[in-house]
DNA sequence: TGCCCGATTAACT
DNA sequence: GTTAATCGGGCAA
């Protein structure tokens, strides 16, 4: 049996968290499976949500560590993070990919696809196969609706830049589980030595 | 009050 | 590879 996650597994550095968080398992009322791939924020980031400072929207990653900040994607999609520490870093991981693994039919569902690949690979992905809203925001993570287990096998940790912003775009603070076929978008190959 | 634009996705050419 | 969809947050005026 996994180990169920407590909140003091958040209260650490993000980026220690995040390379523990690939390949630990999420559940949202009993539906997800092992997250595949994140990235982290804080607010010394100019890509962060927190970098311009606490405002009505961000102020969940100004909070304690171990709880969900969610927020409104494009003025469409959903997106989950969960906020790590140091404290008063405002800092956060985004769940950006998971392998699905727990009630498969109930994502198919609400995403209206059928392969499992394109049904949690991306963060506003997951978040419609989960049923992840604003709503859900400011929960705690070792609580219900939630459910968090440890990685029960050694897994290869892959980092790159992250995806999808324009600012601080050279940080390499995306992680991944190496060669998972349910990454949001696939982790460039490792240079050759001497390019 | 108005304006710009984004931690995205799916449907185009 | 390009672009529309869609809307609230954050900042300028």
């Amino acid at each position: 049996m996994p180990r169920r996650l407590t909140r003091s597994f958040f209260i650490r550095n993000v980026h220690k968290v995040a390379a523990d968080l690939i390949g630990a398992t999420l559940l949202f009322d009993g539906v997800g499976g092992r997250i595949v791939e994140l990235e982290a924020y804080d607010h010394t980031d100019p890509a962060a949500h927190s970098f311009r400072g606490l405002t009505s929207r961000n102020a969940v990653m100004f909070g304690p560590a171990g709880y969900a900040y969610v927020y409104r994607s494009y003025g469409i999609h959903w997106c989950l993070n969960l906020v790590c520490e140091p404290k008063g870093s405002a800092s956060a991981v985004l769940i950006r990919a998971i392998e699905p693994t727990t009630g498969l039919p109930a994502m198919r569902r609400r995403r209206g696809v059928s392969d499992a690949r394109l049904l949690c690979s991306g963060p506003g992905r997951l978040c419609e196969a989960l049923r992840i809203t604003g709503a859900d925001g400011g929960l705690r993570l070792d609580k219900a609706p939630f459910e968090l287990f440890a990685r029960s096998d050694p897994v290869e940790v892959v980092t790159g830049v992250r995806i999808g912003i324009t600012k601080a775009v050279d940080l390499p603070w995306r992680y991944g589980l190496k060669g998972s076929r349910f990454l949001s978008k696939p982790f460039p190959a490792a240079p050759k030595s001497g390019a």
